[in-house]
DNA sequence: GTCTATAAAGGGATAGAC
DNA sequence: GTCTATCCCTTTATAGAC
């Protein structure tokens, strides 16, 4: 009972590692089962097949991060708190899974189909407090118009972009392993500035 | 003679649309023979392998993505011009090619060393001028102080990331093909003034 | 230069023993 | 539940005719 669950869920770790590393269409189930220190049937045993195990990392890969991004904006902090604490969590949120920006984006691009599936079940974005809370701004003439859509998509731009471009940030800004994490920390400093300042009137 | 620059071209053309709608390692060489009008012996006659014209199209595909970036970035207009120029340059630019971003995320993730090898004989990244540019507003007091490659980094994610995550954009914030094209219209008119006035003291 | 036919390798999946 | 052995389809690559 107790090897069971350990060797599906030494399986999952291991089909995580790899999909992450080399994508899904370059991984190799043998590699996996390598990695899981398994037999390639075992795999199947489980899973059915490499599709279905593809699937289940992807669900789990982006399972949690949409949830907690929605949930801080929907909560009742202010804006000015709002934002600081979505870019440090998520600053730090990726700076623990470097792999994981490259392998959603492309996941998406080639399987769309899968981050609708994951989406069926949860509804679309969450974004009526975030609306109120930028018309009463406005509305006080502290803050320029802005559809909440385009504040969403700014903010995300700005935290998660460098990590997708990791691998040509290293080489077009030479910027390289130790200094990638000081430019991410310069980010932490002054994103929320960034942000908050564009929108004054 | 034009017969053979014809067929090169079509495997070539071919190619780009099969390894940037499937991704390089779901493409299939016949799909790109078919797309091509020829056999699939004729693109190794040409290529010698799969994995040499994927390399060939990645190149082509960045060719002159970056040089024209840089080429706005280095010239002799104003900041208050270029960053309208860039922005508006940029999402023509992507809107006409909607699987590039995602093809070049892709790529990169799976082989960093292609990037390497296309930036090897061009020289990192000429800031000169807008560093120049920076220091000169900041000094005037007309700009808050920002390190040049933080202030490239926020001009690109807010111009490029919508591109990268349109197959989750269209479903988390219900944003589906035509209303995709009013929200880039929207950031064409409103981000150049978000990036400056991000900056104002 | 371009094709048909085929080789060669790779890799996901299954049968069956333990 | 886990392994070995093997199947067999897919896909890249080549040989050789025209």
């Amino acid at each position: 009972m107790t090897d069971e669950k350990e060797s599906r869920e030494r399986i999952l770790d291991a089909a995580h590692t790899i999909f992450l590393r080399r994508g899904t269409a370059s991984a190799r189930t043998q590699e996996i089962a390598d990695e899981a220190g398994v037999n390639k049937a075992l795999l199947h045993y489980y899973f059915g097949s490499k599709e279905a195990l593809a699937e289940e990392i992807f669900r789990r890969a982006i399972g949690d991060f949409f949830p907690r991004f929605f949930a801080i904006l929907g909560s009742g902090l202010s804006l000015d708190e709002k934002v600081p604490l979505v870019v440090e969590t998520y600053l730090d949120f990726l700076s623990s899974r470097p792999y994981l920006p490259g392998y959603v984006v492309s996941e998406m691009h080639v399987h769309p189909d899968r981050i609708r599936a994951v989406f069926a079940s949860r509804g679309p974005a969450p974004l009526d407090v975030l609306t109120r809370q930028i018309e009463e701004r406005v509305a006080a003439g502290t803050m320029r118009h802005i559809a909440v859509e385009q504040f969403v998509m700014n903010l995300v731009s700005l935290i998660v972009y460098p990590f997708v471009v990791r691998p040509a940030m290293e080489i077009v800004l030479q910027v390289d392993g130790d200094r990638f994490d000081a430019f991410i920390s310069e980010r932490r400093r002054t994103l929320p500035g960034f942000v908050l300042n564009a929108l004054r009137p």
